[in-house]
DNA sequence: CTTGACATGAGATTTTTGTCTCACTAAGAA
DNA sequence: TTCTTAGTGAGACAAAAATCTCATGTCAAG
């Protein structure tokens, strides 16, 4: 059997996977959800070789989608003076949210993708995974000690439920509203969490 | 006329769609999105008949979410004295939680098939509806006074995307939090949002 | 009751999706 | 170079999903 699990051909097998990925991200960004044998296709690669690698689609969706770029924390403040929490995370919600926007076909894709998966509880079904917590600590890391600690963990869940993808589905299909009166919600949103955060955490009583 | 003696089979056309739509909610419970054939199945009819009536499953799926009861503003509030916006909201949130939470597979496979279909435009498609916001103005009614035309509307957008079905999916997959610990975090920042934009209504500069 | 129009059911058929086999190619070791 | 072996391609095969056709059943008007 041809199980590509020894060590020894890696940089082929490195390469094939790489195709198949990059060609998958090809093609979510019209929006519709290729099939293998389109992906297979367009990485010009037999059939039986993408099925060898991807099994399952979804597996094959969520990797492609992470060749979006996501906005780098470290990058995002490198020269960034200002320690003011409100403004770093404004400036955080605008990066994801221009990522966001920018790939909104790919992201639907994804997210379609994965949707059904956790519910079934399978396994063997890649996971979605979490970059904006990385780049909301890193945006609030200067005035962290300004913060209680239940404060703060109740403000990073809240923020990543307003700077996700997720909420970029709740503007355009629900409240059917663009991009810009999108990102003025969201900065408004952010900033108006920040600042309750801050200020429950310099009451004395309750956290 | 012909048209009128046509017109009256419509029982029969009513009773197989709602035995269609009421079938696809029972399958829809366990999380895996069904094949038409299951529907059919199910429905006790054939399958070129659930062909004829919902040529794509997506829009079976839709209808048969909306069988899900949403909390009703009306209702929710009727023998609730209380026209403190911020107990309100929390109670509207926690009302939509529930329900949201009790139907978490239905909801993935709803949201799993809206999810690829506003992006390519498709037209003979379902399309969200939106059952929150009538909630959350309902919540927000006694108070409307206090806001300013332009904070409401951005609170309630705000708002719109904490209360949604999708933030279960950020708390879920992406924070991997449990249904308390969503609520907790939910119930802080909605709070947090009604009193910001109350704070900035009262204040004479800026909107 | 009869009739016409429409809805339905039961396959046949086609398209799509996933699996398997086997020969061939090419990479790395000797 | 030659040998060994993992990775690949081509296509047969199987299973599932979607579409089409036509005979039958049934409703309601006359």
């Amino acid at each position: 059997m041809a199980t590509p699990v020894a060590a020894e051909r890696s940089n082929q097998r490195y390469r094939t996977r790489k195709d198949l990925i990059a060609a998958a991200a090809r093609l979510m960004k019209n929006g519709r959800k290729p099939t293998l044998e389109d992906v297979a296709e367009a990485a010009l690669v037999s059939r039986a070789t993408a099925y060898r690698y991807f099994p399952k689609i979804d597996a094959l969706l969520v990797e492609a989608a992470l060749d979006i770029a996501a906005p780098d924390g470290e990058a995002l403040f490198a020269e960034d003076a200002s320690s003011d929490p409100e403004e770093r995370i404004d400036r955080a919600e605008a990066a994801m949210h221009q990522m966001a926007f920018a790939n909104e076909a790919s992201i639907r894709v994804m997210l379609a993708a994965t949707l059904t998966q956790a519910a079934t509880g399978d396994d063997d079904v890649p996971v979605r995974q979490n970059r904006r917590t990385p780049l909301i600590e890193a945006a609030l890391a200067p005035a962290k000690d300004q913060f209680r600690k239940a404060s703060y963990e109740r403000l990073k869940s809240a923020l990543a439920v307003i700077f996700g993808s997720e909420s970029m589905i709740v503007f355009r299909d629900v409240l059917r509203l663009d991009e810009k009166a999108a990102r003025q919600v969201k900065s408004w949103a952010v900033r108006a969490l920040v600042r309750a955060a801050l200020e429950e955490s310099r009451r004395p009583a309750q956290g």
